[in-house]
DNA sequence: ACGTCCATGTAAAGAGTTACATGATTCA
DNA sequence: TGAATCATGTAACTCTTTACATGGACGT
């Protein structure tokens, strides 16, 4: 039920159609959420048979027809509802290096700080990639328009998460290293 | 395919029910992994059928039987090799949480705060939860028993992820307030 | 010429959740 | 006497992923 209030939640700032909806899950929502084009078209449509939203139909010249979605009164409603309303379940995560990390005895050093290091890369990556993205779009550090206030918190929110998932590749790489000198003292020299 | 390697990378340490398998998930990998009993034991079954593992009833007295299964030479052959050779995807993360952030806009301050302060104390909690784990378990700081490394490790990123999270919440409750006393000046007051 | 973007959908397979089902033991 | 623990499983349903399907426009 809950990518109907994802999807919700995007249409409540503006009206849009599910290509869209998709671009913006990719470009906002990484850190918290994610959904296939096949998936976020079939929900509008059945979101709009219990009219939650409500679709008009724009031509295009040279390009194809689309579809654009808006959000219903009956859909702010329920998704106010459901904001204020309910609390939040903990979060699911399926997350296959920690997976790897968790059995991480099971190969040499050097391979596992491997690893660790690679993993170190992506959240760099990530945490450099959001971090240029939210100095962009938010220069003056806060907001102006506030229906941003929303992006702007979620995307400090990836950047600390990268910066965290960071830290603690450091901080298991030198674990590591510390057990290794511990186990040879000669592999200092 | 990663219930396979999760499940693996648990018997690699030492032959368990799904019984055991299941309280394992939600003693120690409540940070990036779940999986209902239910899936668990059609999973083991599924995996003794490919030989990654093999199971052998173990009658009680006043108590059920239960099928404890080990790791087969072609499971631990099939573990390490996903372990070294493949990388690992991006986490796949549905946090409803930040799907409700992203919309805080939508709602008036107090109740926005109020809804950042629940959170908070949701991630203090499994915080207290997850370092007080982490003590008992680990007294004097790095694992004697080697296997028990990944645990180390991955209770560590549970308290720098609970962390993470108490740290963003205080930040956007700030940010809030922020915005308020520059809207209304009088509000301080 | 080739790839990417725009734009929407269906079908099938795979993974995950919820409900149903059983039944003794142990502790408060 | 009621709840929790031990212990395993099936069935139905929902959600997610991957593959199939189409086709013009635009840039290099």
């Amino acid at each position: 039920m809950s990518l109907r209030y994802a999807l919700m939640g995007l249409l409540a700032k503006e009206p849009a159609t599910g290509y869209d909806l998709h671009h913006q899950f990719k470009e906002t929502m990484i850190y918290y959420w994610h959904a296939h084009h096949s998936q976020i078209y079939r929900e509008l449509g059945k979101m709009e048979i219990d009219q939650l939203v409500h679709s008009e139909i724009i031509t295009q010249p040279n390009h194809p027809n689309k579809k654009r979605y808006s959000l219903t009164n009956e859909g702010l409603k329920q998704l106010l509802h459901w904001l204020l309303d309910e609390s939040s379940p903990p979060p699911s995560i399926k997350d296959e290096f920690l997976l790897r990390a968790k059995i991480l005895h099971l190969i040499p050093f050097e391979q596992a700080i491997q690893i660790l290091r690679e993993e170190h890369m992506v959240s760099q990556y990530t945490y450099e990639m959001t971090h240029a993205w939210q100095q962009e779009k938010f220069t003056e550090h806060i907001p102006s328009d506030h229906r941003e206030i929303g992006d702007y918190f979620t995307s400090e929110y990836g950047i600390r998460y990268a910066k965290m998932r960071m830290g603690w590749c450091e901080w298991a790489i030198n674990c590591l290293h510390h057990i290794q000198s511990q186990r040879d003292p000669n592999i200092d020299k």
